[in-house]
RNA sequence: CGCGGGGUGGAGCAGCCCGGUAGCUCGUCAGGCUCAUAACCUGAAGGUCCUAGGUUCAAAUCCUAGCCCCGCAA
């Protein structure tokens, strides 16, 4: 059970895998999406469907009318991973062997629905996946393996997801027999630690200039690609979007007098922003409507004196 | 028919409403100055103004259709 790029690359992980019989694929419906919001059926299902398992598409899982179609598949095991729902104790008590989840944190740390992002919004050094027996609660049942790894500079939201999958995919292939035969135990999460990852929303993208210039990057590259990160250009009486696609971060040199958004300085070099302590560097920015381009050609048509 | 912005020398933009001389910043090239707030001065090269029709004496500009790029929304 999932729904996003996460789970499609488990499920095809798992397809390669000769000791696995897949029974079905459950994912989240189609949702309008896109320009046009056309239905966009999630990549699991298109991943699903190209290699021929049937796809069942709940609008609630908890829905009984649901839960009587799984029961008769008898699965001994299911593997859910960002399958975006809330699982009913009844789901969860139809395999033999329970339910895994594939979570992208190191559990206690970062329950819920965005932990990759809350990972590095928060400066955390390292994170990891975490492959866990599901309980009602969120997040919340105890734990079979983690596997960990660095958090670095230059890792964005992207970049990072695109790792955990990989290394959650292997973990999942390479711990699944241990865990039915009994010889990796689940043991129970650490008191200690527990701190929630809320969802996303389009406004968690929105430059605070007055917040320091670190936590700006830090919740910049973990909120890429989505919402990514963007801030106001004042133009006349409106303001027009503009998103920063990259940045770097820049020590303050005394500038104690410009209030945060104000530009220190624009050149070949990018924009330079003061925040509410040191300052940004916008070195790539997408204007509403425009495509993406380096502060620098940004520059040649736009004089900018401040941002909001 | 979800809402909206845009396609103009190599880059980013203005001009379009109110048709009539191709504009600005950057870059490139040549020269000057001598080291400059992102913005020193002078000169030069470089453009089928997305495409196809239409209106007009005249279309970057108005009308119609199409192609492409992007933001919001999910």
């Amino acid at each position: 059970m999932g729904t996003p790029e996460l789970a499609r690359t488990l499920l095809v992980a798992l397809a390669s895998d000769p000791g696995v019989a897949l029974i079905a694929v459950v994912a989240q419906p189609d949702r309008p999406g896109g320009r046009g919001l056309h239905l966009l059926p999630p990549p699991v299902k298109i991943e699903a469907q190209a290699r021929g398992l049937p796809v069942l598409q709940p609008a609630k899982a908890r829905d009984p009318v649901f839960l009587e179609q799984l029961r008769p598949l008898a699965p001994d095991l299911i593997i859910v991973a960002a399958y975006g729902q809330i699982l009913p104790q009844a789901l969860l008590d139809i395999p033999r062997h329970g339910c895994l989840n594939l979570h992208t944190s190191l559990l206690p740390r970062w329950r819920g629905a965005a932990p990759i992002q809350w990972a590095l919004a928060s400066g955390d050094a390292e994170t990891g996946v975490t492959l866990m027996r599901m309980e009602a609660g969120l997040d919340t049942g105890p734990m079979v393996t983690t596997v960990r790894t660095p958090i670095t500079d230059a890792d964005t939201g992207q970049s990072l997801h695109d790792r955990l999958a990989t290394l959650g995919a292997e973990l999942v292939v390479t711990s699944l027999r241990d865990y039915v035969s009994g010889r990796l135990m689940p043991h129970p999460q650490p008191e200690e630690g527990v701190t929630y990852a809320r969802k996303i929303t389009r406004d968690d993208g929105r430059l605070d200039w007055t917040q320091p210039a670190r936590v700006l990057w830090q919740r910049m590259r973990a909120f890429t690609p989505w919402p990514g990160a963007f801030c106001l250009l004042p133009q006349g009486s409106a303001s027009k979007l503009l998103k920063v696609h990259s940045a770097n971060l820049v020590a303050a040199e005394a500038n104690p007098a410009a209030p945060p958004g104000t530009v220190l300085s624009a050149g070949d070099d990018g924009l330079l922003i003061a925040c509410g302590q040191d300052a940004l560097r916008l070195t790539e920015v997408q204007p509403e409507g425009g495509r993406r381009m380096s502060a620098t050609a940004f520059l040649s048509g736009h004089r900018v004196s401040r941002l909001e």
